[in-house]
DNA sequence: CAATTATGTGAACGATCGGTCGTTAATATA
DNA sequence: TATATTAACGACCGATCGTTCACATAATTG
């Protein structure tokens, strides 16, 4: 009988802090983000954290590990359950406009957030964003290679190229919505990569027409 | 003889001040950036900015003006010397990525490191950056139509959409460079707008082949 | 020349920052 | 039951934040 009471009640509020935490952060940043609000947000004391992180940078980082699992299951996890190739790659596109639209996150995106913090700001937590957006970046080309390979792509196109259109269109939802398109811009993503799309499939009615 | 002495050294003190912040920004943000540093950088003391701003918000402000004042002369203009139409289109987003590529600002690019700050803060700089946004993207879709009209892109281009994706193409550069890629990620961003003219103008000889 | 204005300094302010410490109460372990 | 562990707290630390103030100096104005 372990795990109960007292190492339980710990757990859970670990979870719900980094929950917090990762939105909190989505909106003003891992660094903008103090300990002071985040405590006020969490409902706990500020030395609470200290029990569970030996500091910030060491939250900072179970925060970006937390935010690769959520990006994980509501991103790539509907994308792989449709079937692999061109239809595959819209899947993705599209959970990833979903969780936009949802608001699944206060401020739209975790990641959005804080590489423009830390694009300039060498240290762990970096690096560990680094290697997150590479092997992100690195699916996408996957799932580009393996609808060339299923004959869904035409041979011409290039993984690394189509990831970064499909990328890029998807990322730059996040300023436009928020500061003057709103869902508008969610609409130019979507019909963007999926004419695209569509452009380099010999097969289009894979794909939705509109 | 007026603005000589007193007068002209403020002026010069005001512009190399608002020079440094817009580059500090480019990095760090406007809020992130603190008046301790800049001061540090640009040579003065810390209360030396009460006699120029009221406070830091008004500094900021006029950090955008310059920073839209950069971006006009060193972007936009370049366009505009290029004959209109297609050609024109294609020469804003090579003078964007040249920007870039230079390094002019340390950080890359001052609107992206801002923007990802104040898509959800309210207040006068929001307000300000949103208008300076807008300018931005209206004039994108102002060449776009250009283009439609000359008979250099064809008639079913939408220029909203077309817009939308230069734009996200083009600003991805920033994140992108800065984290894995590398320069491949300023191939990527010219390669993919050029194919797409390509395919939309009836006469792709205006453009280069690659 | 006298009065005013503008640039700039250095010390200090209250607030907030990340972080430490000592302590308490509840739980797990032996 | 006795003894460690553990989560969580409130108080407090030095540093830094944006900002204010009194003051000095130099240039402009009347």
């Amino acid at each position: 009988m372990e795990q109960d009471g007292r190492r339980l009640r710990g757990l859970r509020s670990r979870e719900t802090i980094l929950q917090q935490a990762v939105g909190l952060a989505s909106v003003e940043g891992l660094d903008g983000l103090s300990l002071g609000r985040l405590a006020a947000a969490a409902g706990v004391s500020k030395s609470a954290f200290f029990a569970h992180w030996r500091d910030k940078e060491q939250l900072q980082l179970d925060a970006v590990e937390w935010a690769v699992r959520q990006w994980t299951e509501q991103v790539v996890g509907p994308a792989l359950r449709a079937p692999a190739g061109a239809r595959r790659l819209f899947a993705l596109h599209e959970a990833r406009l979903r969780f936009y639209a949802d608001g699944v996150l206060p401020g739209g995106c975790f990641f959005f957030a804080v590489q423009a913090e830390f694009d300039d700001r060498p240290g762990v937590v970096r690096d560990r964003l680094v290697r997150a957006m590479r092997e992100w970046q690195e699916f996408i080309r996957r799932l580009v290679a393996e609808a060339v390979t299923l004959g869904e792509l035409v041979d011409s196109v290039d993984p690394a190229q189509l990831a970064y259109e499909i990328d890029a269109l998807g990322e730059m939802v996040i300023i436009h919505s928020r500061l003057y398109d709103g869902p508008a811009s969610l609409v130019h993503a979507r019909r963007a990569v999926l004419q695209r799309l569509r452009a380099l499939c010999p097969d289009p009615a894979l794909l939705p027409e509109d």
